[in-house]
DNA sequence: TCGCGATTGTAGCATTTGCTACAGTTGCGT
DNA sequence: ACGCAACTGTAGCAAATGCTACAATCGCGA
């Protein structure tokens, strides 16, 4: 038979992707932020998206739940293993797509923007291409 | 001073696209639907999305309240000047990135899937290079 | 015509992510 | 030592999107 492809899949992945783009943008920011300042805290990271502080502590403590990350009460957050793993490939990640729109002519100011929305649909085989074209770092 | 990027506004402009992306995905569907058989049903939209009929039902709702669909009870979805427009617009976007990802040697139907979640973070500037380096249609 | 299967609609629930308002905690400077 | 400002946490709300269960409607074939 013909290879048809369910028209349903690529919906179902992108609804997949939405799932999991919080959890990757907090741990890539908390990281981020640790590598400029000694701790990161609430407020560093409500400035960070533009959103309330209490945004993110709701998120914090599910992501808390999920193992990626780890607080106590009035304490900074920390990267455990785990967190610090997926931080690490997401940023890996996003600068790849980043420097593949830099390559192909896009302004640094729109590259920036739309890679954050771009890098959680780029699946592992978009990424090796655009690895390649994005040429040496 | 230095230009000094916000770091909040790429995180705000993929929070827009977000909330722009359904409406976008759903007048596409309804187009596409349209020109394959007569009628676009909710049933039809449920089995394209592989979301529920329910979940159809509240989201048409309301897109038509946006005015970009129109439909009666227990009638079929028709889409308005402004839903053809916005279908268009998107159909024409969603084409040119999948184009562009064959073109630089992604598989077809990785290709498919990447497009309909990178679709709504692709900018006027970074589809206008797409599109150049998508080659002929 | 009538009834049954498919479709559409409604009710009610869960989760995620956004908000404001307010309360509690901390720590720094005086 | 203490008081105030900044930070953190809680309460309660809204909107979007997912679901199941059930009710109503439609239309086609017998
Ligand atoms: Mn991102
Ligand atoms: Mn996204
Ligand atoms: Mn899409
Ligand atoms: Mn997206």
């Amino acid at each position: 038979m013909t290879e048809i492809a369910k028209t349903s899949e690529p919906h179902q992945r992108t609804r997949g992707d939405h799932a999991t783009e919080t959890a990757e943008d907090y741990v890539e920011a908390i990281a981020d932020i640790l590598e400029s300042q000694e701790a990161c805290r609430v407020t560093d990271l409500a400035k960070r998206f533009a959103v309330s502080h209490v945004t993110v502590h709701r998120i914090i403590r599910r992501l808390q739940d999920e193992g990626l990350v780890v607080t106590k009460p009035y304490q900074p957050i920390h990267l455990p293993p785990k967190g610090k793993r997926l931080a690490a490939r997401c940023r890996e990640r996003h600068t790849i797509v980043y420097r593949f729109l830099l390559a192909i002519g896009v302004d640094e100011a729109t590259a920036a923007i739309d890679a954050e929305g771009m890098e959680h649909h780029v699946s592992a085989a978009t990424l090796a291409r655009f690895r390649e074209l994005a040429g040496p770092g």
